[in-house]
DNA sequence: GACGCTACTTACCGATTGGTAAGTTTTAGC
DNA sequence: GCTAAAACTTACCAATCGGTAAGTAGCGTC
């Protein structure tokens, strides 16, 4: 039960980055929340970008081996769309690690480029080739697969890093009921786009 | 084509709060791309919070603009659908609003909180309404609207942001393959989707 | 040509930042 | 019960932060 300070200090170190991003946030925040001093928190990270690249590195991993576990061959739309959905339960479950990567996305020109660290190739790689190997799918370019894969999750990331928002809009009781509309509406979505194959139509210009 | 110094400040603000963030962003560092003084800006704008807001105000009115135009009441899936499309290109033709907003939306339980200013709402209630007044949505519960349109809302914003890692993971080739697939892709699932109309499956849990 | 207004500048401020240096307490091994 | 490493602390630092105060240079107005 008994949680290392080094533990501690990261789980909250991700609470707090992942509401008020990498600047928002002070070492000596961190250490505070946990009653200790900022020396405290240099003494078991080296500096404020080890914590920060330490946090990211643990979140990358877990997110790929949450991932790496979802029925890696079946192949049909339906589990593709079932699979999105538990990203989308995923991402309820885990909302702060959903934010942190939705910051780094926006930063990336600086940090992510300058780490060489890119969490999502191999998640979306892996995403990608199976939506690529539906049938429809395999035999147009692997871009559509890459646009339609894209979208779905966007719709489950955007949604994910909304709930203040959208609280504050509807009121709780709305969000709840729209909350509640969303795995269903997600999977006829993802189905539907899914099924129904990659559209060769370019937007009239 | 002279434009005045508050104008340049304002461009200047959009474009290293949309890379940088709010708390990453010194107003020096504003300044100084002008070649002013840091006071020039504090002589402009009377706090750093003050440049940011009117930043953000300029961003929500010219977003309300923008989408108010699109015609009002037509109300067919392929309609919402070529909506849909349209903020797609608009999102791209202005990405550093979208990625400032997509940042509003991170940090929402601060500052938008504390202003009161939801530019969100106004344009989510006329999306919405468009998409509840469709046939075989209108008579469903509103939230499998809001949940639709949110969805294919985030699809759009989500492919805003993440050109630079994309591009990277991706290449600058593929890249644009992909982004001239988005498109076709978004007005199909859009269309798939608001013409299936809602689903009451629930997730089963 | 004194006036006032706008657009700046230099000088300065206290607070906070990330980080260093040098101790001190706690824990574990033998 | 001595030792040594691990887990802290207080003290301090230079740099940067947003913001105030007090000018100054230019420019039109009467």
């Amino acid at each position: 039960m008994t949680t290392s300070t080094r533990d501690k200090l990261l789980a909250i170190g991700l609470e707090q980055f992942s509401q008020r991003g990498f600047d928002g946030v002070s070492i000596a925040s961190i250490a505070d929340t946990l009653g200790l001093s900022k020396q405290a928190l240099l003494h078991h990270f080296s500096s404020k970008e080890k914590l920060y690249g330490e946090i990211l590195a643990r979140i990358s991993g877990e997110f790929e081996g949450r991932v790496a576990v979802l029925t890696p061959g079946s192949d049909t739309p339906e589990s593709i769309a079932a699979l999105m959905v538990g990203l989308f339960e995923d991402s309820q479950e885990h909302p702060q690690q959903t934010s942190l990567l939705m910051r780094e996305l926006l930063d990336n020109s600086q940090r992510a480029q300058r780490a060489g660290r890119w969490f999502l190739r191999d998640f979306l790689a892996g995403l990608i080739d199976r939506v690529h190997a539906l049938p429809l799918w395999r035999e147009h370019p692997r871009a559509m697969a890459e646009a339609a894969a894209y979208q779905l999750l966007g719709a489950v990331n955007y949604f994910a890093i909304s709930t203040v928002t959208l609280r504050a809009i509807f009121g709780d009781e709305e969000y709840a009921a729209m909350h509640a509309a969303f795995p269903g509406q997600l999977k006829a979505m993802a189905l539907a786009t899914l099924s129904a194959g990659p559209i060769m139509d370019s937007h009239s210009d």
